[in-house]
DNA sequence: CTACCTTCTGAAAGCCCTTCCATAGACCTC
DNA sequence: GAGGTCTATGGAAGGGCTTTCAGAAGGTAG
């Protein structure tokens, strides 16, 4: 029914062999039967088909990614990043949304399938030591973003210069009195921050008051959300705690609750309370947001390039890359007093 | 090397038709030969071959989605419908981001490649008539999502129906003289929403101002954007144009940049001029928009069982369902006066 | 003109599975 | 016990491609 190299052989009056070198760009063909060949091939609209293909060559062209919380801005992005890069190499990506840990698992299981995937990408998700194993075994390619694991490469934030730049922007700004609304510290990011959040303090000489250090409670996206911030702060609030001059939260997600909650108050960011956050997401701008700003589409990118080499060469050492984060300076932390958000930014 | 049917069949002394039955359930063997057969299938570890399997079944058990602006909330809301679905019935999901229209053509090429998917999901895109032609030719499973064409089924939002709500809502607040801030006309929704503002008035015999009414010139995100909704509003502030007392913007992300153009000028929502936008997307509680809601992650849903019953009989009758938006009421249209963000909104 | 290379080409084998077909054997029936 | 029915099973065919292999055709050298 669909027209095949068969077809095409018997058109062009040549074995099926020669239809696919021509279709494959071998050298040795004539140009004459190359002529030919191509020429049938326009006319009867063929289409080579992709799973045959595979099953031969071995090779789907085609990646999986494992990424956990669907509408988070986070991963949107980056995976903007990692699809326009594999568009453009002529792969094709599949998406896996991992809402908790038993997901993840089938899905791992799904992209193990021999020549389902030629490659798996994980993001910000703990690789869980049996299937680490499993793929190293199999010597499976595997890249993670934003996560990290001995054997396989990845690609991650540095969580702890960004705490670093983003407290002592506070301090240069000349707090003395700064507090943490972390997320969940079940999350690597979380504990990252969190150590080099009070690292830095110490570093500078500034202490710490018992109770404003805020580690979420929250499981739902490990506490990087919108109600996490909110509902933290207002806890933090009823905690009759003092309120600190500045607050450094973990993500511009939970900033954006911890705002709202203190504008419940009638405390107002940054006269009343300075902040800097973590990510710069997209809408952290609307929100004139002084945050830390991840890379996020050159991390996917990156991760793509690292995933194809990876398959070209398995044997590769495994690398990992660090991106700084960049400090975005807007309104939230007072030191930008005209802060009109403009689309660059 | 990777363990094959051929494999098993030899271990379990059976042949490898009947190693192929008991894998797929086929009720014709006997039980012991079943458990022999499986014990050693375990024993080895055995995956099946998805390329294998698709080649042999003439399925393929994966859809694609072709999306336009991969960050855009509307889209991504939809998508967690349509992948956690799809995964709930064992199918994998590829992604395409079309960024323009090339992209969106070369990307209906792969999808119609012989075999690769069983059936493709469009959004928000007009389907370009050449490949509407062919893929109605070739029987190909095509479902339209947010965009609509006679020959395939569709999942739409009432457009009509939601522009009349959130107008008549302006309208029984008191408003008599209202603006419209739309997106581009070159999409669908921005006509459509346009039209029933208009009969709307006419209807309630509210007259519409010269200059009120601001359609986009914006190309990119066919003015689906906040940066759209700043400068149109800019450029209506500036055209000395009296200010209606109340707005109605065809998107949340516009009204975002909308409000940003008002506060510049030191102009409230709703104290000065009332806003009511489209979609519901995550962030608009957060800006308290009094808005219409798109029940996105059904349409997803939605869209994966339409097409689930279309690729298992493709000559069934065109279908083609509209959901009806809802109002939601928050602050922007000053009629719910102590809006607070809630979680459930 | 023969012997030997090159170069190009056709066809078969292989990738791994599902499904169809034929048969062996068990079980009935008269 | 011959003939017939039914079930479980083995194996070939088929799905569409790539790649290997051997051979045909053409060219060169002696």
């Amino acid at each position: 029914m669909a027209v095949t190299i068969y077809d095409i052989a018997r058109e062009a009056k040549v074995g099926i062999g020669t239809v696919s070198r021509v279709l494959n760009n071998s050298p040795k063909v004539t140009s004459e039967t190359r002529d030919r060949v191509i020429s049938v091939a326009k006319r009867l609209n063929y289409q080579p088909h992709a799973f045959a293909q595979a099953l031969a060559r071995k090779r789907s062209n085609t990646l999986s990614a494992i990424i956990p919380f669907f509408t988070n801005y986070f991963f949107i992005e980056v995976l903007q990043g990692v699809q326009e890069t594999l568009t453009s190499l002529g792969f094709d990506l599949i998406i896996h949304g991992a809402n908790n840990q038993e997901q993840l698992e089938e899905y791992l299981v799904r992209s193990m399938r021999k020549g389902r995937v030629d490659g798996t990408l994980i993001f910000s998700l703990q690789l869980p030591d049996k299937f680490a194993a499993e793929f190293k075994e199999k010597k499976l390619p595997l890249v993670l973003v934003d996560s990290f694991h001995d054997d396989f490469d990845s690609i991650r934030v540095d969580n702890f210069e960004g705490a670093k730049i983003a407290t002592e922007h506070l301090i240069s700004l000349g707090h003395k009195d700064i507090g943490l609304i972390n997320a969940n510290l079940k999350s690597v990011p979380a504990q990252e921050r969190l150590k080099s959040f009070m690292q830095t303090l110490q570093r500078h000489s500034i202490p710490i008051r018992d109770g404003v250090i805020n580690n979420s409670s929250w499981t739902k996206n490990d506490g990087f959300s919108r109600e996490a911030g909110y509902s933290d702060m207002v806890k933090f609030l009823k905690s009759g705690v003092k309120l600190p001059s500045a607050f450094f939260v973990s993500s511009d997600i939970q900033a954006i609750g911890v705002i709202e909650a203190l504008k419940e108050l009638d405390l107002h960011v940054p006269e009343d309370v300075a902040i800097v956050s973590f990510d710069n997401i997209e809408i952290s701008k609307y929100f004139g947001l002084t945050t830390m700003s991840q890379p996020m589409y050159q991390m996917g990118e990156l991760a793509v390039k690292k995933m194809i080499q990876r398959i070209d060469a398995i044997d590769l050492p495994v690398s990992s890359v660090n991106f700084t984060p960049s400090l975005i300076v807007r309104a939230s932390c007072g030191a930008n007093k005209n802060y009109v958000f403009q689309d660059s930014n």
